[in-house]
RNA sequence: GGGGGUGUAGCUCAGUCGGUAGAGCAGCGGCCUUUUAAGCCGUGGGUCGAGGGUUCAAAUCCCUCCGCUCCCA
């Protein structure tokens, strides 16, 4: 049990009196304004005109500064709209209600009611002639003006940051403004919203080591899904021809600044149309969000100007490695090893089962993927990188598949769909090779899932997006953690 | 896993060459009826992350461990 520090002592004695004196912890109280509202409804009345067309208000929220001056004072009040500064004074409160308010603690959530007006500085303020403690606040906020700056109380006790941290309330609503935006947007366009299951009995949809849980009553092995891909194309042999999901993702490997063991995708398919297609809406979908959440389409992010306006560029692996690369020749981009020699030189040698489509991407992953700054398709994926993408008529080596990169980082993952059930029959029997051979995050065989293309998949684009990472990007935050509420951390030390 | 940074009051942080542990905010007691990081006077509050070592003396130097954090793999 921890104990309590001096300050914790006297707010918990001032508890204790209220308990004695009143119903302690009432909800009697209503309010009828919030105070953001009510600063930009009288943002353009001055003082004249507030005296004139009175409005009162009743106000609930938390006590977050106080300046007392005898028997007047100003506080500011913050509720979950914005801040709006009180103005207290013992002539119009009364005695018993005015030393009320100086027993009250910064942090304490009140409710307040009065008459707005203008202070001889202009600021808007409430003239309280009504005060009630609605919430004891136990324990001490952090200072007033430098707020809370460690990292680990900030994620540990999100409630404090949200409580101090301006910045914290406004990433998170633009990650609601993001995800409303995005989900607007499939709407829009017919798309169907649909949950599929989180626990999967065979993990597909990506390569990525699962999460293990057990299923007690049927004694079955189950699996948090890394994606939702397989289930969501069954739906679309179903019929469901626009269809999309929004939803956890489970991936047990390490965190870091743009990890966590669980994050958000988007995933959507579509139908009757290719990666080309696809791209278009990736590109409308993000511009929509970046508009809807910030009100503007030329972002900065950790100083860097983006520009998602115009056209996002389009090239393939292959060009990028090269602009990245100019010792390499196009005509060798598929000579293992000419590639293997690139990798030794970047201290990444070879390992075993690697074709040119594995050395390519791990080139590309080296030393383009972080360069990308401006929004950046990258298509063309090497087929041996890509189970589930289906193969470039023209040159089946390569796949219909793109990447975009925005900010040096993964942003979407898209491509034509691979429908031959016998062309992905074999694919899955290549990842069931790999994974024999020891590579954990290589695929499962689902059988269910040949079976369902078996029916017939109609010709299909789908994507995959990171709410993460966007949100990253538009709330200009370096960490996956500054753009989760509750993101993944050790247990507290008893 | 490797490297860097860091851990001191509720919060944000100082702490020099090893010599009595500090400031601001917050708290507590006062003064103050237009402040807005309000101001003024007074005042309480510390397992200096933990353990060990060196020393007459350790927040400070050394060792081990733990936490956090950033970079790299």
């Amino acid at each position: 049990m921890e104990e309590r520090n001096d300050q914790m002592q006297v707010r918990w004695e001032k508890l204790q009196r209220w308990r004695e004196g009143s119903r302690a912890y009432p909800n009697t109280f209503r309010r009828d304004a919030e105070a953001g509202d009510l600063q930009r409804r009288c943002a353009d009345m001055d003082a004249a005109a507030l005296e004139q067309e009175p409005i009162s208000a009743r106000l609930g929220g938390r006590l977050m500064t106080r300046r007392v001056m005898g028997k007047a004072s100003f506080a500011d009040l913050q509720d979950g709209s914005g801040r709006l500064q009180l103005f207290l004074s013992r002539d119009e409160l009364g005695e018993g209600a005015y030393a009320q308010f100086k027993e009250l603690d910064l942090g304490d959530v009140i409710g307040v009611e009065g008459t707005l007006f203008r202070t001889k500085a202009g600021e808007l303020s409430l003239r309280v002639h009504f005060l009630q403690l609605l919430a004891k606040a136990l324990r001490p906020l952090p200072e007033k003006w430098h707020g809370l700056s460690d990292a680990e109380t900030r994620f540990r006790q999100r409630y404090v940051d949200l409580i101090v941290t301006e910045q914290t309330r406004r990433t998170f609503q633009i990650r609601s403004a993001t995800v409303a935006a995005l989900r607007q947007g499939l709407a829009a366009a017919r798309f169907t919203e649909v949950e599929t299951p989180m626990m999967q009995p065979i993990p597909g949809g990506a390569t990525a080591k699962p999460f293990v849980t057990h299923h007690h009553a049927l004694d079955m092995t189950l699996y948090l899904r890394i994606a939702p891909e397989l289930y969501l194309k069954r739906l679309v042999v179903g019929g469901v021809e626009r269809v999309f999901e929004i939803n956890r993702n489970f991936r047990n490997e390490g965190i870091s600044t743009r990890h966590n063991p669980e994050f958000t995708m988007l995933e959507w398919y579509e139908a009757y149309a290719d990666y080309h297609i696809a791209m278009d809406r990736t590109e409308q979908l993000i511009r929509a969000a970046a508009q809807a959440a910030l009100g503007q389409t030329k972002i900065v992010y950790q100083g860097q100007e983006i520009d998602l306006e115009g056209a996002f560029a389009r090239l393939s692996v292959a060009e990028a490695v090269r602009a990245y690369n100019p010792d390499l020749r196009a005509k060798n981009l598929r000579d293992p090893e000419v590639l293997a020699a690139k990798l030794q030189e970047l201290g990444m040698p070879v390992q075993a089962g690697w074709g040119w489509g594995k050395r390519l991407i791990e080139i590309f992953e080296k030393t383009v993927e972080t360069q990308l700054l401006q929004p950046t398709f990258i298509i063309e994926y090497p087929t041996e990188v890509s189970p589930l993408a289906r193969a470039n008529d023209a040159d089946p080596e390569v796949t219909d598949r793109f990447e975009l990169f925005i900010a040096g980082r993964e942003l979407a993952n898209g491509f034509s769909e691979l429908n031959d059930p016998e062309d992905q029959a074999e694919r899955f029997q290549a990842q069931v090779l790999a994974k024999e051979a020891g590579d954990d995050e290589a695929m499962f065989y689902d059988h269910d899932y040949i079976r369902a293309l078996e029916y017939g998949m109609p010709p299909t684009a789908g994507v995959g997006m990171g709410i993460d990472r966007l949100v990253m990007l538009l709330a200009d935050q370096p960490s996956i953690r500054e753009v989760i509420l509750f993101p993944h951390l050790r247990p507290e030390q008893a």
